[in-house]
Order: C-alpha cells, then sequence, then structure tokens
DNA sequence: GTCTATAAACCGATAGAC
DNA sequence: GTCTATCGGTTTATAGAC
C-alpha cells in the first residue's frame, strides 16, 4: 500500500509541482480517503520527502558515481537518460521539483542544494581520473565539465518535456561527452 | 501602476509560481486589494501573460536573433546572462514557470512550447551562418548547438539559483562557446 | 486500517458602494 | 480607481467512530 502511495505521489507532485499537488489528488488515485492516506503517511512534506529518497535510489542504482571506472560512470548516465524517455514522471518530478524548490523557503529547498552539490563533487573526480588517464581533451577543465553536464542534462528535459519530438536526451548527451573526450563511451 | 504591478506579479510568480502565487500577495506587495489589482488586469492569467510578454520584450531587445551577425547575437546571449545574474527575479520566472508549464494543462504550456520552439530555429540559423562563415568547428551541427546552448543556459539557472557560489552563469556559456568556435567573442 | 465529519485557513472572482 | 463584503471553491490536518 505505502509503495502504490508513493507512486500515485510521484506522478501528482510530478505533474503539479509539490505546492499546488493536492493530496486529494493522491488519495483519489489510489482509491482512498484523504485521512487514510495521511496514516500512512504523517504529513504531506513527510511524504514528498519520501518520493525524492525513492527516485534518488532509483538513480543511483544505474549510475555508479562511487566506482573509478569514469567511463563506465558516464556511460550510466547515457543509460539512465534513455531509461527516463521512457518513464516521464522521473523526469518531470525533477524538473518540476528542482526549479520550484530554489526558492529558500521550500521543504526540499536544501534537498535540492544538497542533491546538486554531490552530483557536481562526484563529478568533478569523475572527470579527474578520466584526465589523469588521458581521456579528456586538451584544455577540458574537469569541475567546469561536472557543471556542464548536469546543466545539458536538465536543460535538455525541459526542452524535451515540452515537446517529445524536438530532441533525444540520450543521444544528445551522448554526442556532448564525444566531443570532450578522447575515446568512445562503452555501448554508444 | 500597471508597472507597479507588473513587477509584483513578476516577483511572487517567479517566487511561488503560477499555480502557488496568489493575488492576495501581489496586492499586497503594491499596497492594494485584491479587488483593486483585478481593475487594471481582468483575470490572475491575463496578468501572467502580460507578464511573460513583459520578460521577453527585455530579452528580445538585449539578443538581437534577427540580424546576420552570428557572433552579435552569441555576444548578446552572455550580455543577458551577465545581466540576469544582477536580476535573480528574471532568471526565476522563466526557470520556475517553464518547469510548472511543461504539463500540458498549464496555461501557459503553449507559450513556452512555442518560445522554445522559436528559440531553437533562430539560434539553428544563427549556426549555420557562423558554419558556412567557416567559424564552427568542424563536426559541429547547427541544430544540435542550438538545442545545446539553450539547454546549458536553463541548466545553468538552476543550478545557480539553488547556490550562487556554484558558478557563473556568463563565463560558463562563453566557455562552452569558444570550444565549438573558431574565434572569439566579441568582448569576452 | 479506513472511514466521515469538521476545523481553520486560503483561493479567485464578483457585486456594489463611494 | 479603489474599497468592503461576500460567494463558492479549494487546501492540509485532526477527532473520533468502526
Amino acid at each position: 500500500m505505502r509503495r502504490r502511495i508513493l507512486d500515485a505521489a510521484l506522478e501528482v507532485f510530478a505533474q503539479s509541482g509539490y505546492r499546488s499537488g493536492s493530496l486529494r489528488e493522491i488519495a483519489t488515485r489510489v482509491g482512498m480517503s484523504e485521512a487514510g492516506l495521511l496514516h500512512h503517511f504523517p504529513s504531506k512534506i513527510e511524504l514528498l520527502r519520501e518520493v525524492l529518497a525513492h527516485r534518488d535510489v532509483r538513480a543511483d542504482r544505474i549510475v555508479d558515481r562511487g566506482g573509478d571506472d569514469g567511463l563506465a560512470t558516464l556511460a550510466g548516465v547515457i543509460e539512465l537518460a534513455r531509461l527516463n524517455a521512457t518513464e516521464p514522471g522521473a523526469v518531470e518530478i525533477y524538473c518540476v521539483l528542482s526549479a520550484e524548490a530554489t526558492t529558500p523557503d521550500h521543504p526540499a529547498h536544501e534537498f535540492f542544494v544538497e542533491r546538486y552539490a554531490s552530483l557536481r563533487a562526484s563529478m568533478t573526480t569523475t572527470f579527474e581520473r578520466l584526465q589523469a588517464d588521458g581521456r579528456l581533451r586538451e584544455g577540458v577543465d574537469p569541475r567546469k565539465a561536472a557543471v556542464r553536464l548536469l546543466a545539458i542534462w536538465d536543460g535538455l528535459q525541459v526542452q524535451w518535456l515540452l515537446d517529445r519530438e524536438s530532441l533525444d536526451m540520450a543521444d544528445e548527451i551522448a554526442d556532448h561527452l564525444h566531443r570532450i573526450l578522447t575515446v568512445r563511451l562503452p555501448g554508444c
């Protein structure tokens, strides 16, 4: 039951954001009253927290950010981008909530500030390792490469959500990475 | 008075999005009742439309997308990015509303779909002209360059809004452009 | 566990006085 | 032009029955 609620909550928050997404809508989708729903999760914001944590586990299972094989990490990014194209809800919730949470008084503000700092740090390490192995093209700064990869990823999602015919997210990311690497990514 | 309302509305929609931003909050900021506010704008969504149109005029005045000097267009992009860093509200409203409007039933959905299609088209033309003049590096596709520039721009804004110390938007865009051009941009 | 009922607040918009 | 008063709707969350 908790699982079904989490799935419905992801859909609703993805479509309407946290502030405008309502418990009523979530409750309706799982065929339950609002009070029944709040028996499983103490409050709306606690429900949001669990939805976000759940999504992160999924992402981190596909992209191995801790490993020492930088090429494998980047291949994981492409794999996740390709998988996400088949699950629009997963794309929407990050796109919509990260933007909504840029204001400091949003309940998920700290979450996203820390998430992005963590992603920048681990991706910088990934590019540093690739640079040490001579796999990064001349003049590419690892930190800038990390910032730019995350930026492109997020930006492509906005354009793709607005018009799914306008681009292929995984192809675009792969193309970008091949312009800053000296080797081809495995499986691309 | 209309001007003061538009400024306040931009602030509120930027901070809370359209759906969660309230006329009450806007009215309070200009020191007026909600009814008084609705004398100047017939409805909330009409107010949003004018706020968005107002912002576009400002952007298009700085970035000359129609001209035939591609380098000047791209220099305008950098100039706008640098100016935006001094006006967070202008960044926020686009970031927050474009994400909120990805869902098809949002009142600004059509606006953003068309805006992005228009930006992609004019930027593609810009890069095609640069390519014809030999100013685009080997293997760079004009259409992909347009998609990527817009993606980077949007993505940088999210990261910047979450943590203003994490990056310099104009520097990052300039750096990216110099990696795909064969010449330096004027004034960079 | 799930329900109904309800509290307490907020929302956009309108009517009508001044 | 700007106000007060108000309508009908929404929201999250709690109390208490079953």
